[in-house]
RNA sequence: GGGGGCGUAGCUCAACUGGUUCAGAGCGCUGCCCUGUCACGGCAGAGGUUGCGGGUUCGAGCCCCGUCGCUCCCGCCA
């Protein structure tokens, strides 16, 4: 008794059918005579009627099924009496009258209810430890299915852009400049290690050099660092490296393809090309690299109305070089003072000395330091910013990279404070990155993103003299404040990569021999220009899903602890692994 | 490494300031009844070491210390 049809697929045309379905009793409606049971599968819900004066012997078995007992039914299709459809179904206008009834495998009472809906759903832990019930659940089988959709769309968009698909090793080297790495000890090489790749960064430009013109992978990376919401130590890049292009070719590609997916995803329209913003443009009107652009409450700079004031704080800081900015929180002077030291606390984590603020209530400016300002200063700062009855302004003063740190993660707090309308699709491309910043711990500059990344043609010769004003040749694609990707055109001369490693990021020659010598070979034989971008595949899927984790969109993801609680992994492994691997441990027990 | 939240029945939660509604509700589960339900309905019932270990107290689900687990954030994620 094979299925003819899944349980989303009968519909008025399929009435007077013999069909057949299988799938896993959902609920059972049982009134004593009649029993009325939704069988589920993972495209959905049919209806199949069991009635003792039709067949008593399927109606009798069927009193005895339970939650998600795995069945299969054989019946006839037909339209359900005049007045008790379901519109709620996309099967509801008929039903399936069952003629036999074999249960394919009967099921213990489920720890949880595998239910969307019923307002309860079971705490994660527990949907984690039992996690093939969990995706059971309508919407999991749904985020599933998206997840297919989207990965399918860009492989078939890729290919039809001439990509190849290809793999690169997950037994890789460690190069530890990046985030922090799982490591693999080698058996026939003694105290050696494979490490995971954090991304095939290194791989794919290698493929440019061996003439792969195009390529595109969903790759596996793995990061060994904390978790969050949106991210897993293991996780899915779509992977893209390509040859003779500049960054207009690669805007364009991936505006493509997004455009493609959110049309098979969501069916819906996006509009291309994106904007684009400059990152010190979007440092200084949202505080953030990554700005959510669905909303206003910009950052406005003060600074040239307090170079005389009075207020100490203010003048002291244009005066040490750094900046007075300003938002407004339309709408929130009702904040109450409880609230106002949880603003501040947040700023000073982020390195403010204090949180400024200006309550506008009934017609005055309420704040411990309106009395430090002039007229001047009060007329600027109302024009600049708007200022109306019931409005919060907030204050930075500081130097100017603390000072949009600051407002940044201020701005979302109180526009989530606000409830602030957060509609639409914002894609964003965020350009003119820093090459590099200089770090103050280490006394010597950093890659803003890694060493690869070229450097905007007309700023090479400040290579030498103003490193930290050299812009790189990177992207970011944002959208409504989440970063999805970023990538850049990379350095193909082998004396330019060579420099940027030795004179200007200061690597020793030695290290820089060992971990990027065989790339510096590479380029000596004839690599093309090449650019390439990743984009965060599990984060896309997420945003679709409409979803702020991306554990709905991983089948089998990691607490935030990295454990998987339903293989108890990791794990201790016996001792002659061990031995096997050259490996002794060295734990507190 | 640091900070916040949570942990009470199988599940989701309640239990005011530590004390006579102090172990409760809804769902689920079990039994009986029920022939048009789809959150089916009715009657009855079972189900608890309040995560774990200490402590304070005449008295602890509630307070304190420790510990474990889940979660959010900071650091970290070239």
């Amino acid at each position: 008794m094979k299925r003819t049809h899944h349980c989303n697929e009968l519909r008025a045309p399929h009435i007077v059918q013999t069909v057949s379905l299988a799938g896993w009793v959902h609920v059972r409606r049982d009134h004593g005579g009649i029993i009325f049971i939704d069988l589920r599968d993972r495209e959905g819900l049919t209806q199949v009627v069991f009635d003792p004066e039709h067949n008593p012997k399927a109606a009798e078995l069927s009193h005895g099924l339970r939650s998600e007992f795995v069945i299969a039914v054989e019946g006839t299709v037909r339209a359900r009496p005049a007045g008790t459809e379901n519109p709620k179904l996309p099967t509801g206008a008929i039903e399936v009258l069952a003629h036999n009834l074999t249960v394919l495998n009967p099921s213990e009472t489920p720890p949880f209810q595998i239910e969307d809906s019923g307002g309860t759903l079971a705490g994660e832990d527990l949907r984690l430890q039992y996690r093939y019930l969990d995706l059971r659940r309508p919407s999991m089988a749904k985020n599933l299915i998206l997840r297919h959709k989207v990965a399918k769309t860009t492989r078939d968009y890729f290919d039809q852009h001439g990509f190849l698909e290809v793999e690169t090793p997950i037994l890789f080297k460690s190069t530890p400049e990046g985030a922090r790495e799982y490591l693999v000890p080698s058996r026939v090489n003694p105290g050696k290690f494979y490490a995971l790749p954090q991304s095939p960064q290194q791989f794919k430009q290698m493929l440019m050099v061996a003439g792969v013109e195009r390529y595109f992978q969903l790759a596996k990376c793995f990061r060994d660092e904390d978790l969050r919401a949106d991210r897993q130590p293991e996780f899915t890049q779509i992977d893209v490296e390509m040859s003779f292009i500049d960054r207009e070719d690669m805007y364009a590609l991936i505006e493509g393809l997004l455009a493609q997916v959110w049309q098979v995803a969501r069916g819906e329209k996006i509009p291309t090309p994106f904007p684009r913003m400059p990152y010190i443009e979007a440092m200084e009107r949202f505080g953030s690299d990554k700005p959510d652009t669905r909303f206003g409450m910009e950052l406005v700079d003060v600074s040239d109305d307090f170079k005389q004031s009075k207020f100490k704080v203010f003048r002291g800081a244009v005066d040490a070089g750094g900046v007075v900015k300003a938002l407004n929180a339309k709408g929130l002077a009702c904040v109450t003072q409880g609230q106002i030291d949880n603003l501040t606390e947040t700023a000073k984590s982020f390195g403010a000395k204090g949180l400024a603020f200006i309550k506008v209530e009934g017609g005055q400016w309420k704040s411990p330091i309106v009395k430090f300002f002039n007229d001047a200063e009060k007329a600027a700062m109302t024009a600049k910013l708007k200022i109306e009855e019931g409005d919060l302004i907030l204050f930075g003063a500081d130097k100017r990279e603390v000072v949009w740190e600051v407002l940044g993660r201020i701005r979302l707090i109180v526009a989530e404070m606000l409830n602030v309308k957060r509609e639409g699709w914002n894609f964003l491309w965020v350009v003119d990155f820093p090459l590099m910043t200089f770090d103050h711990e280490t006394n010597r500059y950093l890659s803003t993103h890694h060493p690869f990344t070229a450097a905007v043609a007309e700023d090479v010769p400040l290579l030498d003299t103003d490193p930290h004003k050299v812009r790189g040749q990177h992207y970011d694609i944002v959208l409504n404040g989440v970063e999805l990707g970023g990538g850049s055109i990379r350095i193909h001369q082998p004396d330019v990569q060579k420099k940027v490693f030795e004179d200007v990021l200061k690597i020793p020659k030695e290290i820089a021999e060992t971990r990027f010598g065989y790339m510096l070979t590479a380029f000596r034989y004839g690599a093309p220009p090449h650019g390439g971008i990743a984009l965060g595949f599990d984060r896309l899927c997420a945003i679709l899903c409409g979803s702020a984790n991306i554990r709905d969109v991983i089948a089998f993801p990691k607490t935030a602890k990295a454990m998987d609680l339903m293989t108890n992994s990791p794990a201790e492994v016996e001792p002659k692994q061990l031995r096997d691997l050259h490996v002794k441990l060295d734990v507190e027990t």
